[in-house]
DNA sequence: CTGAAAGCGCTTACAG
DNA sequence: CTGAAAGCGCTTACAG
């Protein structure tokens, strides 16, 4: 039994101020970024020290001490959304940068699991919630009013909530393929959205139908943001081949799934029917590169929400509205 | 200014003490599962004082003064794998229904990164820290040899370092592949495989190769694991259209980049050129039905290594191997 | 430049 | 069933 057991506890600062000689205190202002305050000579022993304890400074205990903490709770809708990935992806790169962690966690768009996770963000005392993607309930009211570290992204709080947003201006995306359309004198309008009840999705559809305006009645209907859900009302569609159709998705899953609907049924696009996406996620360059979509500027979101997060806690104009430019990306499928 | 600023620091377990007139032993046990020793009435009032104050338990000062965290950190080599993607998803739903939290980051290949990574998870004290795509470095073998919180996944920890793994046979796999190339009188063997440097993408390579066997040499070009790597080297074979090549990817971004490239060079698939792929993740049911390719079961993983984690700190029978079946699936390109 | 001391929010053995 | 007390690992105002 030469070995020991290598489940020790870590290190404290009180070994290494042994190791060294000197207080803790000392140790302490070495790892805080204080170590101009530490003389040279003492700077280097506690280096040592600390080095071959292999000491690294709890941030348990800091944050207990300083009353707040380094970690961001994100939540998202879902894992298999593309975009929301890339959002998240994006967040995590930016927050490293500024010394943060990156809490990740799926609601699945379950208002309990939901509300769960954000006790759960409350307990961790995190820096700052962000919500992408957000449902309304009584807790997401109560912690809004209680705290002021609530971000939401893609989806606009809730009317009486007063939390900053990043996100785009989804009515007039949704404004702009509605006039594209009818630029193109397409016919037959269909807009596959997404659930009625976001207000990101609401905004896309209202936008859209705004754009179409006189040229036409638009056939509705809403959908999972999910390459099921797309498919599902792709196939509904494609089973109609007398007429084509110009389709409006709520998003790219639900383009993709759209677009198998059709080829499935042997349907050209866009000569027999017209799709556009939303969000314009990274894989449309090598596996969609036939999709019109609006693009979003997903790696963008992710600086913009972390230099969110580093004023929100001091400045408390908490109204902000980061509203990020988008485009509309002609390809081939309308 | 009759509204109060609402960024004032969250209750305390003393505030609830003295809101519920009890002690803060009382509240704590009510809150830390052992309300079984509390009498009733007493609980409703404490209950009801932690509602009315908005009180949620600190994680961070139960942390330290448990001296453990339901922390577990996650390390990525890269965003965009959608593999890794899928294993970090299927965990962050198995550790949250163990009530841990995860931290999730990105290495980005980057030895540099990933050992600031490794102390901001040695800071945090993290329950288990795991390893998607480790790379070797002195930091590493010192974490793994002072904690036992270590487990690697899909790269086998390199030789002297003694951890759980989990992941596939990827050798066996490899060798699948080989064996189904020739049987299917493959002429022309292509190897794009990811980084040697890797232990999971080299098993794979030498699998495939001892798979092939004398049935021919194999061309080999090793790449990143992504479309951008596949794409350039599908390139270069699609220049030569004088023979179909039959090309084993090291993984599905590989194969999905090997794929525009034939294409875009009007190269039929399978007809002039074979493609197989590696872990079939969940996006090619729907982007790349046509794609034959090696079925990792990457939402298992994240159970498998949740239990891991749950077992890991007390039995210390740190050289667990969790290897997961693989299967090949065989579609239209190879 | 350095140290002693207080205290951040919890849990739990101990005593009642 | 309940409470007083110690202590987990830090930081920082204060005094030197």
């Amino acid at each position: 039994m030469s070995k020991a057991g290598n489940s020790q506890k870590p290190p404290t600062i009180r070994d290494v101020a042994r190791e060294s000689g000197v207080s803790i205190a000392t140790v302490s202002r070495f790892f805080s970024g204080k170590s101009s305050a530490v003389a040279p000579e003492t700077s280097e022993s506690v280096r040592r020290a600390a080095e071959s304890l292999g000491y690294t400074p709890s941030e348990i205990g800091r944050s207990l001490r300083l009353a707040r903490s380094r970690v961001v709770v994100v939540l998202v809708p879902s894992s298999t959304n593309h975009f929301t990935t890339d959002v998240s992806a994006s967040l995590e790169s930016a927050l490293n940068a500024k010394g943060l962690s990156m809490v990740l966690a799926n609601t699945e768009e379950d208002p309990d699991k939901q509300d769960g996770l954000l006790s759960d963000a409350q307990g961790l005392r995190a820096k700052a919630v962000v919500l992408q993607g957000a449902i309304d309930t009584p807790k997401l009211r109560e912690m809004a009013a209680r705290q002021n570290n609530l971000i939401f992204v893609n989806r606009q709080p809730a009317p009486g909530i007063v939390a900053p947003y990043v996100g785009i201006d989804n009515f007039a995306a949704g404004f702009a393929v509605g006039r594209y359309f009818v630029q193109r004198d397409y016919q037959n309008f269909v807009a596959i959205h997404g659930p009625r009840q976001y207000a990101g999705s609401s905004a896309r559809l209202d936008g859209f139908l705004a754009g179409i305006g006189e040229a036409g009645p638009v056939m509705r209907f809403e959908s999972p943001f999910s390459m099921e859900g797309g498919y599902r009302y792709g196939t509904l569609l494609a089973a109609n081949m007398s007429q084509r159709y110009a389709v409006f998705c709520g998003n790219d899953e639900i383009a993709y799934g759209v677009y198998r609907a059709a080829t499935e049924r042997q349907l050209q696009v866009p000569d027999q029917m017209v799709i556009c996406g939303f969000d314009d996620n990274r894989l449309n360059e090598w596996l969609a590169p036939w999709l019109t979509t609006v693009k979003v500027p997903a790696f963008d979101f992710g600086p913009a929400i972390a230099d969110l997060i580093e004023k929100v806690p001091t400045a408390t104009k908490s109204c902000d509205r980061f509203i990020l430019p988008f485009s509309l990306i002609q390809r081939q499928s309308a």
